[in-house]
DNA sequence: GCCGTTTTCGGCCCGACTGTTTTCAGTCG
């Protein structure tokens, strides 16, 4: 099994839930079916192995599941046999499906979406956009000169790409942008909260969470700092913009007294929003952007008294008998993180680099800048893995020159002091499974990275047997970015990543969280996998450049996000055990 | 649509801001 049914599922589910939103029903029904998509994308097994599912007999198995109640059993159970969900064929009927991506635009809800196709005729982007320039939108009910201009905007910033952008991309922006808010007037503390702080791959939006006391003059002075390109809110507590950069950011402005409920707030995910409040509730309490407080809500803007616990995160988890929760694992239905947060591996404890390449072939460092690097990061350890003679288009290394390489590395080595300098490869994993060197060569080196790079569309079914061969490779030490995905570019393979990780547990070979924030490969989700098989993982930076060192951070988040601890991952062992892995991976990882 | 140490009915997290409104629905996070 691959696992891509449950996401088929899922993806039907939740494009149920938005056709409902657009015929009017019940937000709460809505927010159920969505609910019942989340369940399947997070399902670890087949929803079709559930018991009564392909037989549609018994369905209590499937409606004893956490949000799958009768509806939405029989529903999955008509999938699994017949691959097809009625009840969302007759909503298609009913509905025009350009109206999705209207429904996508800020600022369109349900109401708006509707209003404008059942007033308007309005099917598709195209017809809103003509609607406006023709003036056809004058006269409808609730729908003003202001809303008009909102909308046109709106699809003008769509027209123009505004997609979601890469961690990589909006990090940097958002400190720069944090680092301009610090410097306003009356600002004590900013924090970058929202998707970024946890740390997605891709986010949306950025939120920023600054003290200040004068809540208006910093809204005043945050919408019109340098770069702002449009207002799209303006209160006393929050204040939202449009950026050069192409991306919406959100300031929200609290006291200090109740920093730490707002943070928590505006760092989500929703989800997790939802569940802790929900939590707060059970115990007698309610919790909002202000604090927890006793007894239950009583609207806005009723004075709530004295908080049981506001100025730190820490305190409200521990109000609420949890444990203080990392960002990044603050995702999905369920509270309970699956390892204390406390073990999550950090930047700081990253002692080794196992994937960079040189001028030999694709990189812009000789081998000895790549040693400074190395000792000013404080590593005891460095790999530096050329690509092999199939990558053409990077300067792959064939044997000879692998050889000269090689021997001028341990050359290097021998005078080394402080790191220790490994002579590797980034060799080819070829589209039926070879490696791209042969065992002997492969057997001369001290580290073997195998990658894929080439034959990036083959089917699942290939794809799998082709990454296992290398990770059953005895002088495969990692399986390097091993799905060769691009974010928002290229899916890259689409193997069993249960049955990669198993194969990894069994043999030693670490799986690789490549680190560069196009790559980010392997993703959160397949990092949880690899770790519940009981799999390796190695954090490399694949840096061509100095500054790529810089994007072990983005690897970092992401394994965080799949629940890494630190002893599970091989950068940040000691010298000694690391080098004891190298020199025997499957002896190492038995006494792991 | 889902769910139940108050429940098989009546709730469902909570508050800020906008726009078109004389008191609030819609949208967002």
């Amino acid at each position: 099994m691959t696992g891509r049914p449950n996401e088929e599922a899922a993806s039907l589910f939740a494009e149920m839930a938005l056709l409902m939103e657009l015929s009017g029903a019940d937000r709460f029904r809505v927010l159920a079916v969505a609910r019942v998509a989340r369940v399947l994308e997070a399902m670890p097994t087949d929803i079709c192995d559930v018991p009564g599912a392909r037989s549609g007999e018994d369905l209590s198995a499937l409606v004893a599941l956490e949000g799958i109640g009768e509806s939405s059993a029989r529903r999955i159970a008509e999938w699994c046999r017949t691959g097809r969900i009625t009840d969302l064929e007759q909503l298609r009927e009913g509905i025009p499906p350009g109206l999705i991506a209207i429904l996508d635009l800020p600022g369109v809800g349900p109401a708006l979406a509707r209003s404008l196709w059942q007033n308007a005729g309005i099917v598709d982007l195209d017809g809103l956009e003509k609607a406006i320039a023709d003036g056809r939108l004058e006269g409808i009910p609730r729908l003003g000169a202001k809303t008009i201009e909102n909308l046109r905007q709106a699809i003008a910033e769509r027209r123009r790409g505004a997609e979601r952008m890469r961690l990589g991309r909006a990090l940097p922006i958002a400190e720069s942008i944090a680092a301009q808010v610090r410097a306003l007037d009356g600002v004590d503390r900013v924090e970058i909260a929202g998707s970024l702080r946890r740390g997605a791959e891709t986010i949306g939006d950025i939120d920023l969470l600054c003290v200040a006391e004068d809540g208006p003059a910093v809204a005043r002075a945050f919408v019109t700092l340098d770069g702002v390109s449009r207002v799209l809110a303006e209160g006393s507590t929050r204040a939202s913009v449009m950026r050069d950069e192409g991306i919406q950011v959100d300031l929200r402005i609290v006291p200090a007294r109740a920093f730490g409920a707002a943070l928590l707030y505006f760092t989500g995910s929703k989800q997790h929003n939802i569940a802790l409040r929900q939590r707060a509730i059970d115990r007698g309490m309610h919790l909002n952007e202000y604090g927890l407080f006793k007894g239950p809500s009583r609207g806005a803007g009723d004075a709530q008294g004295r908080p049981v616990a506001a100025a730190t995160e820490e305190a409200i988890y521990g109000k609420l008998d949890l444990p203080w929760i990392a960002p990044e694992l603050r995702e999905g239905e369920t509270i309970a993180p699956p390892v204390p947060s406390d073990t999550l591996v950090t930047v700081e404890d990253i002692r080794a680099d196992l994937h960079v390449h040189s001028t030999a072939s694709d990189g812009s460092m000789e081998v000895e800048e790549i040693i400074r690097l190395a000792r000013a990061r404080g590593f005891h350890s460095i790999a530096v893995t050329d690509h092999s003679r199939s990558s053409v288009q990077a300067n792959g290394l064939d044997v000879d020159r692998l050889h000269v390489h090689a021997a001028r590395i341990r050359a290097l080595a021998a005078q080394c002091r402080g790191v220790r300098l490994l002579a590797g490869s980034e060799v080819d994993i070829l589209a039926d499974g070879r490696l791209d060197y042969d065992d002997r060569t492969l057997g001369g080196l001290d580290l073997v990275v195998a990658s894929p790079h080439a034959a990036l569309r083959q089917s699942p079914d290939s794809a799998t047997a082709r990454l296992l061969c290398a990770v059953r490779h005895p002088r495969v030490h990692i399986l390097g970015h091993p799905t060769g995905r691009l974010i928002g570019r290229r899916r890259g393979l689409e193997p069993d990543i249960r049955a990669i990780a198993a194969a990894a547990a069994a043999t030693g070979t670490a799986l690789e969280v490549n680190a560069n924030s196009l790559r980010l490969d392997l993703r959160d989700a397949h990092i949880r996998i690899a770790l519940d098989a009981g799999a390796l993982i190695a954090i490399n930076t694949d840096a061509h450049a100095p500054e790529q060192f810089d994007q072990l951070r983005y690897g970092i988040l992401t394994a965080r996000r799949g629940g890494l601890p630190a002893d599970r991952c091989v950068n940040a062992w000691p010298a000694r055990r690391l080098h004891a892995w190298l020199k025997d991976k499957s002896g190492e990882a038995r006494r792991a």
